[in-house]
DNA sequence: AACTATTTATAAGA
DNA sequence: TTCTTATAAATAGTT
């Protein structure tokens, strides 16, 4: 009991953890410091903050404030939904080769109308996420969030560019028989 | 020279700052300290990090590592790219009303098709934001990324869904009551 | 932007 | 996992 009972020091060499357990714990520790910040940031600044964060495991976690629907919203809309947006929307759309997507789209549409997984419904499963923080939003939402985004994103386009342009062309396939496998490389398929 | 040279102290209140001039500052600085640690979240643990930030006046400010493109995407596909998040994908998608979201859809891709807005090229885009760290990524390029992810999602989906639907039938009744018996993720939560 | 008193975050340890 | 504590890091108020 004499002198120091906690005699450490630490060093923050910013280097990768190499122990995997304290990586984890140090990733844990980590985490919370980063939404406490960023709900003290929300708190004093009354700005809107979202996180998203994967644990070296590859499990997602995130914070956000609202909602993570209002924050992607928010980036969409930025401060001018009028036009910049749009734009940059449009002529990113074009270069995404919409023909391509178009066509996938369809087809996916067709595949899901026509009945295939099923699980919880959207109802349910906003339900089931009440009672933990409103910062604490399960990562299990995304995947709705992302198309409730969509839908409002084409809404916006839409109103966007209502009023300009009317030709409807399906436009000629685009010859793809392969594209690129993202899940390893994310920004490959663009250009 | 003598005493104390610097006579502050402060107090923390978690409080909006109500100083429009110093909650500029407070958010200034505490943005920075959001993506210090999770620059060294991503450093120290090897982790993924997205942070999107709005500030007091409405500019959006993003942060991600390695890229907001595929923070998204991992948030998609989740631990599980095969079944879970399709299964949440799909049956959102069909609570959306995917007949009128096809819709709107093909309106907006026959719009865009025709030649609309132009702006700056993806590649304009993409190289005029070098230059900086890679965790200053200007948000001017989140519509952008929307789209790549848009693309993203859709080509996942179609691979999950590969092999399974065929029927190309765009009110096709269901009369399948479950297809649960793809659940088969051992790992689905660590914790 | 720079400075520094002070508060806050956190690496180790328990 | 939560708590403790020594110490490193962040930052409010100021220059």
């Amino acid at each position: 009991m004499a002198g120091r009972r906690t005699p450490r020091r630490r060093r923050v060499e910013m280097k990768q953890v190499e122990n995997e357990e304290d990586k984890l714990i140090t990733f844990s520790k980590r985490r919370s410091g980063i939404y406490k910040k960023a709900s003290e940031l929300v708190t004093l600044c009354g700005s809107e903050v979202g996180v998203a964060i994967f644990s070296p495991s590859g499990k997602p976690y995130s914070f956000a404030h609202p909602s993570i629907d209002s924050i992607a919203t928010r980036f969409r809309n930025r401060n001018h939904p009028q036009n910049v947006g749009a734009n940059n929307l449009v002529e990113s759309y074009r270069r995404l080769r919409i023909d391509e997507l178009n066509q996938q789209h369809d087809e996916l549409v067709d595949q899901i109308n026509d009945d295939k997984a099923r699980g919880k419904t959207l109802k349910q499963m906003t339900e089931e996420r009440d009672g933990e923080g409103w910062w604490e939003a399960p990562i299990e939402e995304l995947s709705l969030e992302e198309l409730k985004q969509m839908k409002a994103r084409m809404m916006e386009l839409r109103r966007n560019l209502q009023g300009s342009i009317t030709i409807r062309n399906q436009g000629a396939p685009s010859s793809e028989g392969e594209t690129s496998n993202q899940r390893n490389n994310p920004s490959a398929t663009i250009a």
